[in-house]
DNA sequence: GTAGGGTTAG
């Protein structure tokens, strides 16, 4: 090798790029096959050491070698800085247009593509060489990182001018920069221009810039229509669909992907269980893991946290601990999900010891970790570590605090009963507060008895957010407290007249592989007679526990035993007693609600769990209980 | 003469 040439070593360096053999020769046991023969990129350390050679041997101003150099930077699957890129580059000293291609390519994966545009424009300007396909469609693909409409749009007028416009490429690449700008409208120009030079990218592509506008129908209608499907298409769908709530679609799409006899990619699984993790379905979740662990899939960091996330939001956080304490690989985004997780769950000090061992490992945290650390001290009513980490995200990491921080700390405070605290809170935020802010005040006024204050925000939000139902609700419970039932009909007749009728409750339970959804005195069911005999069996139990009925959760001016049987029959006693007729003895039984449990319901929970020995667990909007011999892991804290 | 595009949650 010391006695290389020049074109010999061009062609050891080229070479090094088709067969490394640091990839080839170190078999990685956890790979299945289909992943081994992916063509490898080349690392930090080939690229390292084929620079130290060319500097050895003197090559270092030979500048096709360094241009190749550059080359594999710009491809490299490590990532190293755009100044050592640059460093070379300016090391040679008549650049051709490869070489600057490839400084424009790295500045792009180096996420600096305002440098992209400038060398672009500045090659432009005073270059011999004009830029080719290829300077195009690195460029164009710097301006959609950038979010540089208007540069790309002068980069399209050179392509007309250099005669580029049927190459599928640039097309591409323009039809991407349109769509990630949100112009879709020009993006479709571009892509019905030229049907000739159309092939499965562009139909991607248009795909994806339809589900970023929202219009999900729009990107289905495009589907159905390309004429060849690969897995991207069937990925861009599916978390089309997942990204625009249609989470049902985005299975029907996996099933149909299935009996085509295709593969899935980790993209599509990852996708996926973001939807189970969304609809609280844990068996679906569970079948997607069995998915990825028959398909040999590597566990990465984005399936891993996927999956610790899929658990933790169906209520196992267990399996997502003890999947998360076995990640191979984790990223700062496994750990904020982790400790998000556990916060939801009340586990408020792990969540907390989590986030001691995320920044002793050296991780730096970004707003989402303080949205669980905060989170965290609220539901466990750690008003003064709440406090502590708030001052430690401004003043020590410099987060600016966003609605959400205030958010938690409104919660934390109000909740704990410091109620004034919670409003000089709100009063002092910078920005104009969010009416949920208000609503969090107002639910704990209502729990703590500060009927006045209560009503005066009530008000408030109603004048503020008149469309809004749950605010109705909310003055009305403070009014049922005080027996003022005659201002609990005023408000409801408010609230018809203003047409924001409160939203149905629902809960759901997965059970015999089918999701089943509850309403209040729901008797859609096909098993209702056998629901509501279990109904009658599991009142007599817990009444014989001692158990009598909280009536005050409900708003109407009825008699106290017809309210009785209002609260008898809400939505999330059906489930349980469904539950408790399909599921074995011993059974966890899992249950899904779109509004809070209600404060009679959670205290049946508890008893249920206690006298039929099953352990509970309900997820509500915002956090989980999990009710075990009597006792709710929320601490009565909600 | 060498190279290039699209999908991923939290």
């Amino acid at each position: 090798m010391l006695l290389c040439r020049p074109n010999f070593l061009f062609f050891w360096i080229s070479k090094q790029r088709l067969n490394f053999h640091f990839f080839s020769t170190l078999p990685n046991p956890r790979l299945p096959p289909p992943f081994s023969s992916l063509p490898p990129t080349p690392g930090i350390t080939q690229i390292k050491q084929a620079h130290a050679r060319i500097l050895v041997l003197g090559l270092a101003n030979d500048g096709r070698i360094t241009s190749h150099l550059l080359a594999f930077l710009a491809i490299s699957s490590s990532s190293l800085p755009s100044d050592y890129a640059l460093s070379i580059y300016n090391s040679i000293s008549h650049p051709t247009v490869f070489a600057t291609n490839n400084m424009i390519r790295c500045f792009v994966k180096g996420d600096l593509p305002r440098h992209s545009i400038s060398l672009y424009s500045h090659m432009c300007r005073s270059f011999v060489a004009a830029p080719n396909k290829h300077t195009l469609t690195f460029v164009l693909q710097a301006c959609s990182n950038a979010f540089a409409i208007r540069e790309g749009a002068q980069v399209q007028t050179h392509v007309i001018k250099l005669g580029f416009v049927k190459d599928v490429f640039v097309r591409n690449a323009l039809i991407h920069l349109y769509c990630t700008c949100c112009r879709v409208e020009s993006a479709k120009q571009v892509f019905d221009e030229v049907p000739s030079s159309r092939d499965v990218v562009s139909w991607n592509s248009m795909i994806v810039g339809f589900v970023r506008l929202g219009q999900i129908s729009v990107a289905q209608k495009l589907f159905v229509e390309m004429p060849e499907k690969d897995v991207i298409s069937w990925g861009t769908i599916i978390s089309g669909c997942v990204q625009n709530g249609e989470l049902e679609k985005a299975l029907d799409y996996f099933k149909e992907l299935g009996e085509q006899k295709l593969r899935p990619n980790e993209a599509i699984l990852v996708s996926l269980l973001a939807a189970a993790a969304q609809l609280g379905t844990l068996e679906y979740g569970k079948r997607i893991h069995s998915i990825a662990n028959s398909l040999r899939f590597p566990m990465t960091a984005s399936l891993g946290t996927a999956l610790v996330d899929m658990y933790a939001k169906c209520g196992c956080i267990d399996e997502s601990r003890f999947l998360f304490d076995r990640m191979p690989e984790k990223d700062k985004w496994s750990w904020n999900v982790m400790i998000c997780g556990l916060a939801t769950h009340g586990l408020g000090q792990e969540a907390l010891a989590l986030f001691e061992k995320f920044l002793t490992q050296g991780f730096h945290p970004v707003n989402v970790t303080f949205i669980g650390v905060l989170t965290a001290c609220s539901r466990a009513g750690l008003v003064s570590e709440g406090k502590h980490f708030f001052k430690l995200m401004t003043d020590t990491y410099g987060i600016e605090p966003e609605m959400e921080h205030y958010g938690c700390m409104v919660d934390l405070l109000s909740r704990a009963g410091f109620v004034y605290d919670a409003v000089e809170m709100i009063n002092r935020m910078p920005a104009p507060p969010d009416p949920v802010l208000w609503a969090s005040v107002l639910g704990s006024c209502q729990v703590h008895g500060f009927i006045e204050l209560g009503e005066e925000i009530g008000n408030k939000l109603i004048q503020m957010d008149p469309t809004h139902n749950g605010h109705y609700v909310q003055l009305a419970r403070i009014f049922a407290r005080l027996r003022k039932w005659e201002d609990v009909s005023k408000v409801r007749r408010l609230m018809a007249e203003r047409n924001s009728n409160k939203i149905a409750g629902w809960s759901l339970i997965e059970a015999e592989g089918r999701v089943h959804r509850f309403v209040a005195g729901d008797k859609e069911h096909e098993r209702t007679t056998e629901i509501y005999k279990m109904l009658e069996i599991m009142g007599v139990r817990i009444a014989a526990a001692g158990y009598s009925a909280n009536v005050s959760s409900v708003l109407h001016d009825i008699e106290e035993e017809e309210k009785e049987n209002a609260i008898k029959e809400h939505s999330e006693r059906l489930a349980i007693a469904f539950g408790l007729l399909v599921t074995k003895d011993g059974d966890c039984i899992r249950i899904i609600k779109n509004l809070r449990v209600c404060g009679d319901c959670h205290e049946v929970s508890k008893i249920i769990s206690l006298v039929f020995e099953r352990e509970i667990i309900v997820r509500d909007g915002s956090r989980f209980h999990h009710f075990k011999k009597g006792i709710c892991s929320c601490q009565d804290y909600w």
